[in-house]
DNA sequence: CCGCGAATGTTATATAGCACTACAATCTGA
DNA sequence: TCAGATTGTAGTGCTATATAACATTCGCGG
């Protein structure tokens, strides 16, 4: 069980608009747009998870055996929308990091069912607060009515 | 010069929504609702490139050295948000594949200056016409007024 | 109850994308 | 003129994916 504490990886790269550059039209992309407005996002997280080594990946995953005990990592990774493959180098480094483990299941002698351990539950409760302060102020710099607008229309375009 | 044929990589992840798995409260943050509709957009933007092996790192790049002729790689990284060496290899790759090539600039002999080919040109005024189509495709699935609105609200997260 | 197809996890392999470090060449300004 | 900044580059490594092949196990139709 590895230590947890230094986050070593990548700065989420947030793109400052640069003067006297030329956007050649990428401006008028929503889909830009998007992608801008999300890294900025991405820098949120970033700084929500500062010093524990976790990613937004990890993260997701960690919430979703927290809220879903026992789930499957067929399952994990259906609702992270990757293969089954990731799913299960995602439970290996909880394992790795004392955070989840896996447990047979009554029925199946295929599938393993995740469960958080201890630590994994005491670091998601934490991370939890940290990371929806963080979004609160990210949030925040919209109105109260416009946020509410913005996830209606960000719901109508994810489908 | 390599051909530029076949789209090899994956194919952009969105996450549908699985049914009967407890999301655990990351619908709630605003930061997880732009990641849900940026991998939507992601994929407009793999439908506007299909049979085309580009990324949108590679067409944002494009872009800019379309628009900007003479930018130096170290430019083209802060304005794709990525280290010097991110931008270097992107470089390396359209000259492998003739869309734009590296020439020396006047008083630095440092820089490099970065210009469109012909090809590159060609390209990018091709897929610029189909990116544009695709992502009005996707922006039409919000009535105009909230297009508008929505883009005022993430020029505002975006900073 | 048997056997076959489906599901599950696993291993192995590959790729894109990106960061960081260290370095050589070059420029710049005191 | 020289010290420090800038630029491109090479090398290394890690995350996050995907795919294919495989063994084990399950479930079901006959």
């Amino acid at each position: 069980m590895k230590a947890l504490r230094k986050q070593r990886g990548p700065r989420p790269g947030s793109i400052a608009r640069v003067p006297g550059i030329d956007y050649g039209g990428l401006d008028d992309l929503l889909g830009y747009a998007l992608r801008r407005a999300q890294l900025a996002g991405f820098e949120a997280f970033h700084r929500a998870t500062a010093g524990v080594d976790i990613t937004p990946p990890r993260y997701t995953a960690l919430i979703f055996v927290g809220a879903n005990p026992g789930l499957s990592q067929t399952d994990l990774g259906a609702a992270l929308g990757t293969a089954r493959s990731g799913a299960m180098l995602l439970t290996n480094w909880f394992e790795a990091h004392g955070l989840a483990e896996r447990r047979r299941r009554n029925g199946d002698g295929r599938a393993w069912g995740l469960y958080l351990t201890a630590r994994g539950r005491v670091l998601i409760a934490k991370l939890a607060r940290r990371v929806r302060a963080h979004d609160a102020a990210f949030a925040g710099r919209l109105a109260a009515r416009e946020l509410v607008q913005l996830k209606k229309l960000l719901g109508k375009l994810a489908g």
